[in-house]
RNA sequence: GCCGAUGUGGCGAAAUGGCAGACGCAACGGACUUAAAAUCCGUUGGGCCUAACGGCCCGUGCCGGUUCGAGUCCGGCCAUCGGCACCA
């Protein structure tokens, strides 16, 4: 039973292909400058999302989306493009470190056995990665250049007046160090007391961690961040124009958090100062009576009263001592502390109380709001949890003025004597106008982005480029690096937050006087700015040569070359003249990598990230174009057999290589895209490979037999001889199908349509080789070693991957005949056949001479004719 | 609570507003075989009428609308999954 037999020698062809594909190079796209490289070619770059190499190896949802990137690279190289098709490691992490600290053994070890695991499992697939373009994200010649890129950031400022990072030498106020793109500040971060370090607010999940689901509490400790807010604007608005799904954009969208409103002053009573806060609807500016502060407001202290004073620091050392998840769990109870003073309402000059309440957050707006209980949720709970009067001030339409409160969306302005009647928008408008010829406000717009916490105590990450002396940072010189961390035997977290590299204190010791930053890089940073790597990987003298960065990265804009050279090429199979396949957005590229798949995982955090570090490097002048990632496309999840996310857990996970065992690689390729839509969700099934091993069986034996000593040989069947008009016009509808598909990524349906043509050969006499080679080729790019291996038994010229792409004749297409469908009323009643070019009155008056047609209307008067002609007539009868 | 995606046979799924269920799985029947496996041929959404040929009705989560015609477009609901969640 195991030794069952192989429906086809899979097993011997799969190994012996993919050992001609190395040894031959066939996939290696040199770079300009280099030998071969064809500058008539369009370029193509297709990524895959670079995995972590975890101890557990490939799973069946890894290859998901590698298979639809490979069988695009294949379509694309046999299309003309330069394909640009890689593959590399996002290597450091929490597993080989954790691994690490249980078993003593360097994650370095751990880290290559993985990736010598992952690599031999996505060979045995059959990728077409170029190889020679492996990176590993550990590796210092490439992590040199990830510390040269944070030294880029570390030298550079925002200027908010061009909108664009500048070296830090164009600065001109007094204190550089305050306006770099990099710095260092103590603030509240997210400690994991159990990872032993601080994770980014992202990572940090209901207030666990991402990575393992432990606690995380606040606690403010000196930090590297990077300035990623001040990209806000445009991490937004140049989302426009990617070819993204609209969901990732909206998810982008909401974690940047835009929001328009203004920033109003509020005078404090008795005193010569003033607090700002910030508001979306300055238009209920009249029903503000009262103003709450962030607990950890700067001015709290100097403005709370002697006899409020101790109820104050009470709460805020509450606050301060809750965790996230207290925080946001608790959230259902308002809680807060008048502080004893009073602000003044700039509008009608009332006196009201300041408050301090944990429902107001530091790191957003100005950390102070005013408390507009009739319109604001939050603040109508805090008010009636303490008694404060509650004042409508906009009219909902259809409302009372009382039947109001509560109201949050737009209204008219009610009890605001600047502003009564006016709608909302006009309201809002006016009251800034007001504000602003008083100096009392001003337009402002906040985004919800916080700046990206860039550092962690651990020892497997990139350590900082960074000298501290006499408490100052500044940068190693670049020829220092890469800096290398130093060797350890003990990885374990302090504890106290103090990085593990703390304790190597030869390595800290820069000079007599200076000291090196201890922290490490999160595990990001090499995910950031990898695809840009992979155009020039080797390059020892800088991050990516200009050349193959202007090359890979760069807008094709050559339309009239991408028009010539995607212009069908001859096979030689087919029949002249052909026509166009409609435009896709695959087709021109419009710069950097042209399609990027992976998982939804990454929608914010990496793609976010790698946008950030993008745009820096572009408006320092390294990058040609403002954009990395053209295309992108979410793949869907792979769930068990049991319909359950695939987890050790439910002991429903596949290994990659034991379907490959029993069906070959090509089988499993195809089943991953067979499966259903891409994007879509979908749980595994074994019968369902099965299925698709079936049908390369069936391809298989179409063009081979087995002869009396079980030896496969070239099948008689298989002539030169000319296609009937059947075959003929299989042919071609599969060109076309299979084509319109790939460039869709249809490819469940692709491989519907090759199945289809299969069947329609299964037991011809003859099998014309011509259409044998044409099919090989459609079926190439899903499973390359089976139709290599055929291409060959078919004593043809060349290598299948050197082939062209077929293309269809549209002629051969067109039936003489077509189904019409006869409706009454919309409901079928009966089919008939009829000459192509058959005009609408032959088609009524078929359909009235029609019998099932006549009983259907009976007696009933026919009212109107529908007439869609080679496809349908509808009599509408009563 | 807010935002988004999805909902079609026993199962995975197809269908530019025009024949719902292509293709595959599973199931059933047949051929080949001593037998089985493999392979090949056929049937297969549900219900009803007919001895049969054949015919009729219903059917794409639910309710309504637009249209000669709706799985597809519009409005309202329900369910499942995913994201965000005191962001002023």
């Amino acid at each position: 039973m195991n030794e069952r037999r192989k429906p086809y020698p899979f097993d011997r062809l799969e190994p012996k292909w993919q050992a001609i594909w190395d040894g031959t190079r066939a996939f290696h796209a040199p770079n300009p400058g280099e030998p071969n490289f064809d500058p008539g070619k369009p370029k193509f770059y297709v990524l895959d999302m670079f995995p972590y190499p975890s101890g557990a190896g490939l799973h069946v949802g890894h290859p998901e989306g590698y298979t639809a990137t490979d069988i695009i690279a294949r379509y694309k190289r046999l299309r003309g493009f330069n394909v640009l098709h890689p593959m590399g490691w996002d290597a450091f992490g929490l597993p080989a470190e954790q691994y690490a600290i249980k078993t003593g053994q360097h994650p370095e070890i751990t880290t290559r056995a993985n990736i010598a695991k992952f690599k031999t499992q996505l060979k045995r697939i059959g990728f077409s990665y170029d190889w020679e373009r492996e990176i590993n994200t550990t590796d210092p010649a490439y992590y040199k250049w990830t510390q040269w890129i944070f030294l880029q950031i570390y030298n550079s400022w925002f200027n908010s007046e061009t909108k664009k990072a500048e070296p830090i030498s164009t600065y001109r106020g007094d204190d550089p160090d305050s306006v770099r793109l990099a710095y260092v500040a103590e603030v509240p971060v997210n400690w994991c007391p159990e990872l032993g370090t601080v994770l980014a607010n992202e990572e940090v999940i209901d207030g666990k961690s991402e990575v393992g689901g432990f606690p995380v509490v606040r606690r403010p400790m000196r930090q590297w961040m990077l300035r990623i807010t001040a990209y806000a604007e445009r991490l937004a608005d140049e989302l426009e124009a990617l070819d993204w799904p609209e969901g990732i954009k909206l998810l982008q969208r909401n974690w940047i958090g835009r929001s328009e409103g203004a920033e109003i002053e509020f005078k404090i009573d008795e005193r010569n100062d003033s607090i700002r806060v910030f508001t979306t609807r300055h238009d209920t500016i009249y029903g503000a009576n009262y103003m709450v502060l962030a607990p950890e407001h700067p001015l709290v202290d100097q403005l709370t009263t002697e006899d409020r004073h101790a109820d104050a620091a009470k709460y805020r050392e509450q606050v301060a001592a809750k965790s996230d998840l207290e925080r946001t769990d608790l959230a259902k109870e308002k809680t807060g502390v008048f502080i004893g003073a009073y602000a003044i309402n700039p509008v009608n000059q009332e006196k009201i109380p300041i408050w301090i309440a944990d429902y107001v957050l530091m790191g957003y707006g100005t950390g102070a709001v005013m408390g507009v209980p009739g319109h604001d949720e939050r603040d109508l709970e805090f008010a009636r949890k303490f008694n404060l009067a509650v004042l409508p001030v906009v009219q909902a339409p259809g409302k009372t003025p009382e039947e109001s409160i509560g109201f949050l969306e737009d209204g008219v302005a009610i009890n605001s004597p600047i502003i009564d009647g006016l709608p909302t928008p006009s309201a809002k408008k006016k009251m800034l106008e007001w504000l602003e010829e008083r100096g009392l406000g001003r337009p402002n717009i906040r985004y919800k982005l916080r700046d990206w916490l860039f550092s962690r105590q651990r020892y497997w990450g990139e350590p900082f480029p960074i000298v501290w002396e006499g408490g100052k940072h500044s940068a190693l010189n670049e020829s220092e690096l890469p800096l290398e961390p130093p060797a350890l035997e003990d990885f374990k977290p302090t504890g106290t937050g103090e990085p593990p590299l703390a304790k190597a204190k030869d390595w800290i010791r820069y000079s007599e006087t200076a000291t090196r930053e201890t922290n490490t890089m999160p595990q990001w940073a090499g995910s950031c700015w990898y695809y840009l790597r992979f155009c020039d990987p080797r390059n020892s003298d800088r991050f990516v040569g200009e050349a193959a960065e202007r090359y890979w990265m760069g807008a094709d804009n050559d339309e009239a070359r991408i028009t010539k050279d995607e212009g069908m090429t001859k096979h030689e199979a087919d029949v002249p003249s052909s026509f166009g396949i409609r435009h896709s957005s695959l087709r021109a590229s419009p710069g950097g990598v042209d399609l990027y798949i992976g998982g939804v995982e990454h929608a914010v955090l990496h793609l976010l990230y790698a946008r950030f570090w993008h745009k820096v490097l572009f408006d320092l002048g390294y990058l040609s174009k403002p954009e990395p990632f053209q295309r992108l496309v979410n793949q869907g999840m792979i769930l068990g057999e049991d319909n359950r996310k695939m987890s050790k857990r439910w002991g429903n996970v596949i290994d990659p290589l034991d379907v490959i065992e029993i069906y070959g690689a090509d089988a499993f390729r195809c089943y991953e895209m067979f499966m259903g839509p891409l994007e879509q969700m979908k749980p595994w099934s074994m019968k369902g490979v099965e299925g698709v091993s079936r049908f390369l069986a069936r391809v298989w034996r179409l063009m081979m037999t087995e002869n009396q000593a079980g030896e496969w040989e070239l099948s008689t069947a298989v002539q030169d001889a000319e296609p009937t008009k059947a075959q003929q016009k299989i042919t071609h509808a599969t060109i076309k199908k299979v084509t319109n598909d790939i460039e869709a990524l249809a490819f469940n349906t692709a491989i519907s349509q090759m199945m289809i043509f299969v069947n329609a050969f299964t037991n011809a006499e003859l099998v014309p080789v011509a259409a044998m080679r044409t099919f090989l080729v459609l079926l190439n790019p899903f499973a390359p070693h089976i139709t290599s291996e055929l291409w060959q038994q078919l004593r043809s010229r060349g290598e299948i991957t050197e082939q062209s792409w077929p293309a269809y004749n549209e002629t051969l297409l067109v039936e003489d005949e077509v189904e019409i469908v006869l409706q009454v009323n919309g409901k079928v009643r009966d089919r008939i056949t009829m000459p192509l070019d058959s005009t609408g009155e032959q088609l009524e008056a078929a359909a009235r001479a029609n019998e099932k047609v006549r009983n259907a209307v009976g007696s009933q008067t026919i009212r109107k004719v529908v007439v869609v002609p080679k496809k349908l007539v509808n009599l509408v009868a009563a």
